[in-house]
RNA sequence: GCGGACGUGGCUCAGUGGUAGAGCAUCACCUUGCCAAGGUGAGGGUCGCGGGUUCGAAUCCCGUCGUCCGCUCCA
């Protein structure tokens, strides 16, 4: 921590960066209409198109410009066989106890007969918080159909360790590759959806010889710290903080979270973890099969490390934003620009006509067409051409394409830039090749 | 789960016991035609939900749901 950059949160920003998100179509609160359901979101026309970028960024990271990473999409509920050999059955439920006096809550296990705070004894039963859902496979709602809604994504992994191998002919240093939903009963979610009980992650398990594992720990902190940086979130904003041995999660031999500044302080996107061979041994032992890989050059058999980096999608969707969030004056007038990648803009080209009449549209509706199959595209047709221009910036999109009555004569539109406000003209022949000139940064 | 604050059209808010308002936004028409122009008109709220007090409740009381802040928790 001693390390922590000098960068002040800016609290205004959070309901800034909010409201846009809710006003313009991003993240909208769940079951509105019923009057809401706590820490549960839905993802709106904007908000899946940026998400789904940012998932579409990391796989392409991860998987997609990589021969030694394959991808897997396992089963959301599983079997509490998985959950009681991955730890998570006992160390996701802690008993807690209230202090009646000064109302703070403890773990049982952590404090004696008193509370820490006040000094009193009147504390409450201990009471059980099960931070797993549980529901039941089945119509049977007996104790032998219980089921765990996954609270991580990794168990699918380490469970189809031996599925991967014998299908892929893949060997250590190698990876597998899952973005997916998890679910935990989380105390007290917040912060809009920086934590949330349903959340998406985007989460590899990185199996390596043991004796590799620190230098394979060491790329990957540096891999993923990388990415950020790479699509637009400055230096300044990261954090790189190794945890202490005391707040070590159960199956981990050393983890660095890559912190944010979010507007309330610094926040976690992603944990790279050095899972060592606990997961693998556990199924094993559990499950009586060897999870193992036989090294033929070496003529010998041993059982992986996993080294983990584990990021939240709808997380890092909210670093985005928040990075890309920009206010300036334009003739008096304050405007907000999301300075967002184009690679994570929810539209990446809007088709504008200049003006509303008839005649504008089949040559502006053949530009959108002729687009749309290389980008997410608007068309806007609605009031003046400065406010659409304006109304795009807002939500990030980089170019706007504008075709005007001189189009119908010259064969040529206006390519108006997000971040220069800069106008070219190009020819519409011309047009893809333009623009894809400017993704090639 | 505890304590505090809050919940009024899509957004920001005014209205503190007497039949719901403004600005912005949206839509239509006219006008304009490259950086949030103008005009005219329109739609949209049983004031989070439920109950109570009252002749009468957005306004007072109780409950509940949700949001924010602080605790607790956080793989």
């Amino acid at each position: 921590m001693s390390d922590t950059p000098e960068v002040t949160p800016d609290p205004t920003l959070f309901d800034k960066v909010v409201n846009l998100a809710k006003r313009r179509g991003f993240v909208f609160p769940s079951a509105e209409i019923y009057g809401g359901f706590r820490s549960t979101y839905d993802y709106g026309p904007l908000g899946v198109l940026l998400l789904r970028n940012v998932k579409n960024a990391w796989w392409r990271s991860m998987v997609q410009l990589r021969d030694d990473v394959v991808g897997l999409d396992a089963s959301i509920l599983s079997p509490p066989a998985v959950w009681a050999a991955s730890g998570h059955l006992t160390t996701f439920s802690d008993p807690m106890v209230d202090c009646r006096n000064c109302k703070e809550r403890h773990r049982a296990d952590h404090i004696g007969e008193t509370c820490p705070k006040c000094g009193s004894g009147d504390l409450t039963e201990a009471r059980d918080f099960q931070l797993m859902f549980k529901t039941h496979a089945g119509p049977i709602q007996d104790e032998g159909s219980v089921a765990y809604l996954r609270p991580e994504t990794a168990q699918g992994m380490f469970i189809n360790f031996l599925n991967v191998v014998n299908t892929t002919r893949k060997k250590p240093p190698f990876g597998i590759a899952q973005i997916g939903k998890s679910f935990r009963n989380e105390i007290t979610p917040g912060n809009f959806v920086f934590r949330t009980r349903e959340f998406e992650q985007m989460e590899m398990e990185y199996f390596v010889p043991p004796a590799e594992a620190g230098e394979w720990f060491d790329y990957w902190v540096k891999a993923r710290h990388e990415w950020y940086l790479d699509l637009g979130i400055p230096e300044s904003m990261l954090l790189l903080r190794p945890h202490d041995a005391d707040e070590l999660s159960h199956y981990s031999a050393g983890t660095t979270d890559i912190e944010f500044m979010f507007p309330w302080g610094w926040g976690e996107l992603e944990g790279i973890a050095n899972r060592t061979d606990f997961d693998l041994l556990a199924h094993s032992s559990a499950s009586g099969e060897k999870l193992e890989f036989f090294d033929q050059a070496a003529n010998e058999r041993y059982t992986p490390y996993v080294i983990e980096p584990a990021a939240g999608a709808t997380r890092a969707m909210m670093a985005f934003l928040i990075a890309a969030y920009d206010e300036d004056e334009v003739g008096g007038e304050a405007r907000s620009v999301l300075r967002l990648d184009w690679r994570l803009a929810p539209n990446q080209v809007a088709v504008l006509p200049l003006s509303k009449k008839a005649e504008l549209e089949p040559t502006a509706r053949e530009v959108l067409g002729m687009l749309q199959p290389h980008f997410q595209c608007d068309y806007d047709v609605t009031q003046s051409i400065g406010r659409r221009y304006r109304r795009q910036d807002e939500v990030g999109t980089p170019w706007c394409i504008t075709v005007d009555f001189d189009t119908l004569d010259d064969r040529a539109v206006t390519v108006r830039d997000r971040d220069t406000t800069e106008q070219v003209r190009v020819p519409i022949e011309g047009l893809l090749a333009n623009l894809m000139a400017r993704t090639a940064r």
